[in-house]
DNA sequence: CGTACCATTGAACCGTTTCAACCGGGGTGG
DNA sequence: CCACCCCGGTTGAAACGGTTCAATGGTACG
């Protein structure tokens, strides 16, 4: 509804940039910049490698830098004092991460497998932005869809059993595996079973046995343990958006579309001097 | 971190001004607005009143407003097919919900008691926006905050227990009633308690029960249904944050912050020709 | 003052957790 | 080269927290 900036399409890259062959040049927050001063600051990002568990940084410790994922998965996570682990997100190649209003990191990112990320200075990047007001519109963009994946999570986990929290998951990993047209689609898990669990709010032996129940209803097939098909799309989904629910629900929540209380009649106008069409 | 744009102080409006006594006029994005345009746009928006559980907008219908919130409270919700609803959020006097970056509203935003929104014809806020760019940062600023909260509810969801969830609740609560200094933290529970089940994740019974586990161990003093005073504010404190948990947590997940696996030794750098402060 | 609806309380049930044992693959050292 | 071990993953059985269903209580509103 609310335009995003228009798509970068300068020049490419020099074969001795930093960024070329770069995986993901032509997405993430360095697809918003354009031309030369594009190429001025991506070049001031240094590329890092990860293995399993490296972290970027820690919940709590002040900001000093902004990431792109180049490959691999990163994990955000949250702790109760008391070692309860939550994991707030994934971000995969093309994700943007680490960008905050305040001055400490709001969460812990580490690798869920070997990875590669790059990393620019923080106050270079807030400088950049404010020498390039345009991106705030692309910033503000990159924030809303965040905030619009964060409550959809918030919906999995305060209402959805735990199968449907795998249903979910699976399909939303398709999305970031390349798919053959007309094959069944694929999802790779490129994190451990504790991580998703964490994620999903629910134990890894649950995870465990949820994958355990799936199979066992020929929805999905495992390749291994990171990889699997998914069989039956159709089911997977209706699974995921609580179709499948045994039970009907009580009255007081009418499922939506609902005619019978679409025009709240109680709704009026306090002050009827503005333009008649609001 | 990244500096908000400045806020408003231009001059204050005319008793005639359709703004004129809102309780929120120096607050919600009208701060962000200044002087002339500020008061053009402000006049745009007409006032509603709402009577409990009237809604402003559906879930997957067109979004056609945006809305700042005067009086009263409104609740976001969405809903599975199956009926299962989730409050992904209350709005409080002030607060300024319905932007979206999607042509549909994502939750239905109903009131949970009597209220008073004013509203303002979406089109019209998108022209708006457009002739003056630097409110990118400022809503840019107000999704990061979004986001922060929504991924703060995660946690809860995620990991805490029904108790624990409440607790978290009731402090929060305390931010949006006037306190009186050196007297006990007052909460207002302006909603049903099917509204604070939904947005626990929990069912009603399970509000009403823990509510009773608070009284009788003294943390809160209830004020008829809808008011209580926080009577041990450390003690909930605790609970809020996990920290009463009577398990000893297992040994993967180590207390932030954690010396022992503080600097990533295998973390090092792929290209070396950027800056060193890097 | 009655009544309807929200809130509370009780008891049985169930999904997920907890604790424990087992499996299997990859890496290491003998 | 093979045995061993370590650790992530899987499976089983018992315990528990929250749900479900049902009945009662309270209160706000007509």
């Amino acid at each position: 509804m609310i335009p995003s900036g228009p798509i970068a399409n300068g020049a490419d890259i020099a074969g001795d940039h930093p960024c070329f062959g770069c995986p993901v040049r032509h997405r993430a927050l360095c697809s918003a910049l354009r031309h030369e001063e594009l190429a001025r600051f991506r070049r001031t990002g240094i590329g890092r490698r990860l293995a399993e568990s490296d972290a970027l940084c820690r919940e709590g410790t002040p900001a000093a830098h902004v990431y792109t994922v180049k490959k691999g998965a990163l994990r955000l996570s949250k702790l109760l004092r008391d070692g309860r682990r939550q994991v707030i997100g994934f971000a995969f190649p093309g994700d943007f991460v680490g960008v905050t209003m305040e001055g400490e990191h709001p969460f812990t990112i580490e690798a869920t497998c070997d990875a590669e990320v790059c990393q620019f200075l923080r106050i270079r990047f807030v400088a950049f932005l404010a020498d390039h007001p345009h991106l705030d519109r692309r910033l503000f963009g990159v924030a809303a869809r965040d905030l619009a994946v964060a409550r959809e999570q918030i919906l999995v986990l305060g209402r959805k059993t735990a199968i449907e929290r795998l249903a979910t998951f699976l399909l939303d990993m398709t999305r970031h595996s390349t798919q053959i047209p007309g094959e069944p689609a694929r999802a790779v898990l490129p994190m451990p079973r504790s991580d998703i669990a964490d994620y999903l709010g629910v134990r890894n032996e649950t995870i465990s046995r949820e994958l355990g129940v799936l199979k066992s209803k020929r929805l999905i097939r495992m390749i291994g343990t990171h990889k699997l098909a998914i069989i039956d799309r159709a089911a997977m989904e209706r699974l995921a958006a609580g179709d499948d629910a045994l039970t009907t629900w009580p009255d007081p929540y009418p499922c939506w579309p609902d005619p019978t209380r679409s025009p709240p009649a109680s709704l009026q106008v306090v002050k009827a001097d503005a333009a008649p069409e609001n």
